[in-house]
DNA sequence: GATAATAGACCGACGGTCGGTCTATTACTA
DNA sequence: TAGTAATAGACCGACCGTCGGTCTATTATC
């Protein structure tokens, strides 16, 4: 093969790039180190100078990941306009901005990421998104505490817990995904609607906060995002 | 080698056991078929012969995992003489007990479902616990709101979002297992005390119990359970 | 005689290694 | 300063060991 040299820093991207592509099409498992060097043109002694195994390239994907969603809430958590219970809505309406902007995209991902097999996959990156979110939740927590706005007596348990509900909301949103792809659309978006209602409701109870000054959804959301 | 013949089930009984024992030792992806069979003494032809693959022996394991653990759990459900919570704290406590009694096994299990190379592992055996555990959750959430004594507007949801935040819990509980470990008990038995009343504070508020009516943990657990 | 159970040689795919090549930059020399 | 030697490290691809899984032959059971 002819020989072609890139800086280590575009040849690390391009590998983490045909990494995300080909982990999310085919699943983690299901994809082999010799996929993503074809992918990426490039040999195998090549990958393995920059990654010390496949299991490395993965963590580098979720890393990456875990770094762009970072980014993205950032500015939120900076806004002193905000408190924390603003925060918590500015957080909720971002996602859901995302997830109707990027629904294609986003809709690909989930159902990838939630495959049975691909489970390793999901985990990596959950792991390092919450790794990376949970210190910003738990500042959120602590300084609503301190205002008097919310109430979390142990702010760094509450945020871990807030974030292990999430998940339960990706696993429904799976569901309805599949539900809505089998042609049935109006009733999966019932079931996430009201599912995310139920979450709102559980955050804006261990939060203990008025019902109401927490959402989650929009109405029509759900709608929107499974027809997108 | 010699020709061993026994009776199906109790072949493939010894194979998840071995499963079972060699999975937790070393970890799913660490353990080969052929460790397996060498264990269990006898071939590649009769494991295949009772399993079609890897994957399905592990799926065996999970299933066999979650029925142990609803057998342990039914009488409570089906006890006439408890309302909703007393259900749940009966829940609470049985697994309080079962983690005294069984805290060496149960540390093992621990550490082993939780060493991150051991994901796949946990993940089915998780999965199969909640599609075996949320029916009743659910069945509980449900009479416990027809009576009135809590509050689920949406019993399943609600009782899935518990169960996930238990998930939250067994994580805490190998953070202090690893502490306890590296021969801090003190702080790590604090830390999990401490984690453990969040834990109840949110199941109560998610539910809109008083406070003090569930008892997810009792004074001393902790220490007993890490000292063990 | 048919079927279920067992043995174990065998296969192909995969992750990873290794010896070595090529090139761009730096250090040295005249 | 031009020319050259030395070094670093990006890159190649044949090769290896392991592992999940298959296949055929053989043995027990009904």
């Amino acid at each position: 093969m002819a020989r072609i040299i890139k800086s280590p820093d575009v040849r690390t991207n391009e590998l983490i790039d045909c990494a995300q592509r080909l982990f999310f099409e085919r699943g983690y498992e299901n994809t082999t180190v010799n996929d993503v060097i074809r992918e990426a043109g490039l040999s195998k002694g090549a990958f393995y100078h920059y990654f010390a195994s496949k299991e490395a390239l993965l963590e580098a994907l979720a890393a990456r990941m875990a770094r762009l969603s970072l980014d993205e809430m950032r500015p939120l958590l900076e806004d002193p306009s905000l408190d924390a219970v603003g925060r918590l809505n500015a957080l909720f309406a971002n996602s859901r901005r995302m997830k109707v902007d990027m629904a294609p995209q986003l809709k690909n991902t989930f159902n990838a990421l939630f495959k049975p097999e691909n489970i390793v996959l999901y985990h990596r990156i959950d792991e390092a998104l919450i790794a990376v979110t949970l210190p910003f939740m738990t500042e959120i927590l602590r300084r609503g505490q301190e205002e008097g706005s919310l109430d979390a007596p142990d702010p760094e348990a509450m945020a871990l817990m807030l974030l292990n509900l999430r998940l339960g909301v990706a696993k429904v949103m799976y569901r309805a995904l599949q539900q809505a792809e089998a042609g049935d659309v109006e009733s999966a978006a019932a079931m996430l609607d009201g599912w995310m209602q139920s979450y709102g409701l559980a955050v804006e109870r261990i939060l203990k906060l008025p019902e109401g000054s927490i959402q989650v959804t929009e109405p029509g959301f759900a709608r929107a995002f499974l027809a997108a």
